[in-house]
DNA sequence: ATGAAAGCGCTAACAG
DNA sequence: CTGTTAGCGCTTTCAT
């Protein structure tokens, strides 16, 4: 059997509440006694069961982390992220991937928020204004990561995906290309929307006529997405929803005896770590994940210690990794 | 305040005890009784906490994931594998990085083991002999990945790495490659060391003078050791420790105006979802680490529920996918 | 400064 | 079949 706060107040001569107080840090402890108490722990290698811990606080020292697959080399960056700063901070994080799937993502919410966490940050790409409210009365702290919403309560960490985009199309455009085109990801899934949509703007701010395909966020969907493309029209650079795609669309690009980017110039976007070890390598927009999931753990501390009731939104900056498939903007990296 | 398991009782007019037979599906209660019962918990949103539980059960429904680093790509795939086992069973997992430090490992091994988790998988790869005893003090169901030991008691899931990759190297001798480099990983880390003997043993069997770097399982090792390794020889073959050294050595070489395979031939080792989008598509031992983490769970399941106290050691089979960076072997993929 | 006792939400004998 | 009664291990008043 592991040793209890019993067997150590047993052995320490002392009461179970001492020992908590001893444990906890409690100040009011006689010096004498602590050191006493704190022989005891170590001699009867205790640790406090941090289960009963949490039930006699009504608190939880775990934090859940919701995202729609660990798969994705976006997310590992921004899950690590999140764990660093999460063991700093004392707590341990609980993750479950979702596919995209909204009934599984209700699913797993509702596990986590009445079983175990005291907190949960959610990577959704598709939770509807409806839902929202229902998150609502789980009475539990929620951050959104990557997720812009309007007049919300809820702590939001993000970038301006609306802005990135516009920038990279505005780049292709500044470059001379007349003929951009764009590969967007999953319909309902909000940033691959934002991206498309930014797209389309940048397009109509320049009396460009825009060409979209929608696939999903995946190398495979970028490869038949640009073979599609080059179907029936004749790019001179292109802007993919995420890196993945673009390396995709790269391939499919070479396969039909394009050069990239002499050709046919590309940008991506997210930035993962195989956009420099490309090649060619990958001009891509270069989003702050790790920094994004370290800072959505701060704001969710923050609110499951009470610290704090107003909704905050966070939105870090983003900024370019200009390299080989994409001529011009200054060099980054 | 969320509804408790007396507030439902209360609502029904019951015991504690009936609802608490109604959640655990105990088939004892009278039918009328539990649709009451149910009728309750729906109205009231109830839902048990499975903290309360926990501690009455002194069990966990949590299972501990400790592996190197998250982002490392090779890493996700196995976690999900993992996760998915995990939740298909009921398990909720957690997860630590430990960046192969031994110190962190450790915390986090006593994190999880004395407070929360039912089970622990470890992804150790510095894991030495002694410490195998203060695992076993633990008393808690431990599951290897990715690790051999002889005459253990603990459970364990790999692939037989030194066949992998012996096998490996054997291609490239039955090539005709003559000049077989080869870039370890870390020193210490049980697979980096187990690959480098048997690169070793398999050069010394065909009587050939081997070349060996060591480093770390990265990109930017491969680079730098590859660049090491010109300076001072003219190999015609590499085999790499992992995917991601093959990926930095083969950018070493070409920044070098060597091609690949026509120079240099190039065999990796983990076979991540990268290799076949790289240019050239590498060739590689491809682990099923999907597979590893789903039988981890399994092994871990039957052991925290008892049914088993027998060491199983599970050694999965690996297989090569023969891509663009080296001639030759079966077409697998 | 320290101890006694109640209670966090649930389960598990034990009666009835 | 159902209710009563103890705990699980820890924290937290409330006395002392």
């Amino acid at each position: 059997m592991k040793p209890t706060i019993l067997d150590v107040a047993k052995l320490a001569n002392v009461s179970k509440a001492t020992v908590s107080r001893v444990i906890n840090h409690n100040p009011k402890v006689d010096k004498n006694i602590r050191e006493r108490v704190e022989q005891a722990i170590e001699q009867l290698g205790y640790r406090p069961s941090a289960i009963a811990r949490n039930l006699a606080n009504n608190t939880s020292n775990t934090i859940g982390l919701i995202l729609p697959d660990i798969t994705n080399p976006y997310f590992p960056v921004l899950a690590r992220g999140i764990e660093d700063q999460a063991h700093r901070s004392g707590y341990t994080v609980i993750i479950s991937n979702t596919d995209n799937d909204p009934r599984l993502e209700q699913e797993y919410i509702q596990m986590m928020a009445q079983q175990q966490v005291g907190g949960i940050i959610l990577i959704s790409s598709i939770l509807e204004e409806e839902k929202m409210s229902e998150l609502q009365s789980l009475q539990i702290p929620f951050v959104l990561c990557d997720r812009t919403i309007e007049n919300t309560t809820f702590d939001i960490v993000t970038i301006d995906h609306y802005r990135a985009a516009f920038e990279a199309v505005e780049h292709l455009i500044r470059q001379g290309h007349q003929h951009i085109c764009h590969i967007s990801g999953p319909v309902k899934v909000q940033t691959a929307e934002t991206r498309k949509q930014a797209y389309l703007d940048a397009m109509e701010a320049a009396g460009l006529i825009p060409v979209v395909r929608v696939g999903s966020f995946s190398y495979e969907a970028g490869y038949s997405q640009m073979l599609s493309i080059l179907n029936e029209y004749e790019p001179s650079a292109l802007f993919a929803a995420n890196d993945l795609i673009a390396f995709g669309a790269i391939n499919a690009l070479q396969s039909k005896g394009m050069k990239v980017p002499d050709d046919v110039a590309v940008i991506g976007c997210d930035d993962i770590t195989f956009a420099g070890m490309y090649k060619p390598a990958l001009s891509t927009i270069s989003v702050p994940a790790y920094q994004i999931g370290a800072t959505s753990v701060e704001l969710l501390e923050s609110r499951m210690k009470g610290v704090r009731n107003d909704a905050k939104q966070v939105v870090l900056e983003h900024s370019f990794s200009w390299r080989e498939t994409c001529i011009g903007g200054k060099q980054t990296r």
